[in-house]
DNA sequence: ATAATAACTTGAACCGGTTCACAATATCAA
DNA sequence: TTGATATTGTGAACCGGTTCAAGTTATTAT
């Protein structure tokens, strides 16, 4: 393989003459240009870009942490993110974390030792998270939640929800059902509030037994809907606080021989292209997620620049798109 | 930032030693061991793994290009790759190249300069590619055809298609339309020859007419079903080469007053998660998307480490589900 | 034509690990 | 105790770019 020396000697002319002609070509004169650039061709020189990288101490690479990267908004997420990484001249090193801490802080060791100049992760951190970066870290997170001790891309969680629960009540919904995410996740915190801020506003009673507790998966869902269906007077809506488990929630009615929406309304959060095609359709909150990385990675980009941007608390606009799954409940 | 020679002068000890230390500790004395550690400790000494990766000249990373990576598929197929990359200690480079030649040109460069050690792509190589990855580049395609010219894993896609469309010529179909993929897309390609070896076999001729040519994406799959619909004797199914082409059939079908499978079957290709929440859920093959991932990259790392694998055409093993898309044609 | 200035080129030193020939110790047998 | 051998430790050289002070050449002004 050919080195920068080779060229030097091929051409005639110095190491560093080489070396400009590469970086800032119109500091060198048109003839050894051409000099250079006949060796380089001759020779068929590629320049090692990680002596390059050593040399110049900056790796040009952002890590992504993704908590499981088959699964579509992440996929979305990071596809926003690629593209402001390619034209920053930027390469994205994927780190499937499958909700590891152990590989998440694998990963943040790449930046510790120069692999990477930082990150973007698309989980939300918690307070004194053990992975929380630390100082001299880079690090953004897509897809937070309220109060997030770092800077930060989300949609405003609590507004959506409260959104989406009182245009249920709007309906006429009183007893309105909640399959969650897991108890202590700052999403599931986050979208709890909004339900609760929704029922104090329309001065229902906050009932505890109504909120069953999923884990964001398709069965989960499913499960939660033996518990209702149990029930004596089972909830005229159920809200879930993602499309995955309302899927799984419709199936679930259905096949009970319940009609979605007039036995039951049921409505979702994220938008996953499933939930047009689903039936029924559902209404659910779409979360702009390419738009979320792309502004993330902007501003990890701003950080890494030693830029201070702004707003470290980018709170994007979703959308409460409403479908064939909800309708006014049925007449006792 | 604490060098090695900052922590071979804290402890006493060469660099050398500290380098040995830190590779190969058996080869050291537990006393300088001892003291290796606690100048590391006391310094906070994080070794640059790019000056490392540069004197060792291997980057010890992969390149995954993806046509898409916001398409479920590819994200599987990721996932099965970057299990097995981060058990090699290998770290996975994203490469979204948004079907454009030139990005994926780009990530080659990666290899040729020393980035990254070789390249997984998830799309078929044509022949005479023009990004068909140079001599010494090492390079694996996952979710390839027949006859691709480089080392590759893949179903049988030609067999699973001549599964298919017998099934529904056993069910007593005689008159079956296509979705396609892009006319020169060797996916679309292989799958068509399975096709016609199906209809072949049960003496049906071929009819062109019959053939719709689509992109694998929603919108084509929706307007397939127009052309289907103006037809003077409608086909009794319709066997798409993707789900998300089914999917789409299939609404179209139900929006102009059809039922699936009643009055038309409809069939897909991929089992996307979707298949089997949407209404009626759909008959099509399963691909083993993160299985190939991982076989893909087994692959590539055994290419790496200059073994010749027995096998450079690895093909998995198809599943073929039938579900409620699919039916006996209606008596006319 | 000459001095002053601008534009370009040079090449040794540098980045921070790893390597390896050689030196220094430790271990062991006789 | 001595010599032979095995085990550890040393440190200069190296990887292939980039950098920059110093040197050389070209351009411009007078």
């Amino acid at each position: 393989m050919a080195t920068i020396r080779d060229v030097s000697k091929e051409s005639g002319l110095s190491t560093g003459t080489i070396s400009k002609a590469l970086s800032t070509p119109n500091k060198v004169s048109a003839k050894s240009l051409a000099k250079v650039e006949a060796a380089i061709k001759k020779l068929n020189y590629k320049p090692n870009m990680l002596s390059q990288k050593f040399r110049s101490k900056t790796s040009n690479t952002i890590v992504v942490l993704v908590p499981d990267i088959a699964n579509l908004f992440f996929a979305s997420v990071i596809s926003g993110i690629e593209q402001v990484a390619q034209k920053a001249g930027f390469s994205v090193l994927l780190g499937d974390t499958k909700d590891s801490i152990q590989r998440e802080k694998e990963f943040v060791a790449m930046v510790e030792t120069k692999l990477a100049d930082g990150i973007i992760n698309l989980r939300p951190y918690k307070k004194n998270d053990s992975t929380l970066p630390q100082e001299g870290i880079v690090a953004v997170s897509a897809s937070s939640c309220e109060n997030t001790p770092y800077p930060s891309v989300r949609i405003d969680n609590i507004g959506a929800c409260q959104k989406v629960v009182s245009y249920l009540i709007g309906l006429g919904h009183k007893k309105i059902g909640v399959i969650s995410g897991l108890k202590n996740n700052p999403h599931t915190i986050d979208r709890l509030k909004g339900y609760k801020q929704a029922l104090a506003q329309a001065n229902i009673p906050f009932d505890e037994s109504l909120i069953v507790e999923g884990d964001f998966n398709y069965w989960s869902g499913l499960n939660a809907t033996e518990y209702f269906a149990r029930m004596d007077d089972m909830p005229t809506a159920i809200f879930c606080m993602n499309d995955e488990m309302a899927i799984a929630a419709m199936k679930g009615f259905i096949d009970k021989g319940y009609k979605v929406p007039e036995d039951i309304s049921v409505t979702g959060f994220d938008d996953m292209e499933v939930s047009r095609y689903c039936s029924p359709t559902l209404t659910t909150v779409a979360q702009p997620a390419e738009k979320m990385g792309i502004k993330s990675a902007e501003l990890l980009f701003e950080l890494l620049k030693g830029q201070t941007p702004a707003i470290t608390d980018y709170i994007l606009p979703y959308e409460f798109v409403i479908r064939e799954s909800s309708a006014i409940p049925k007449p006792k």
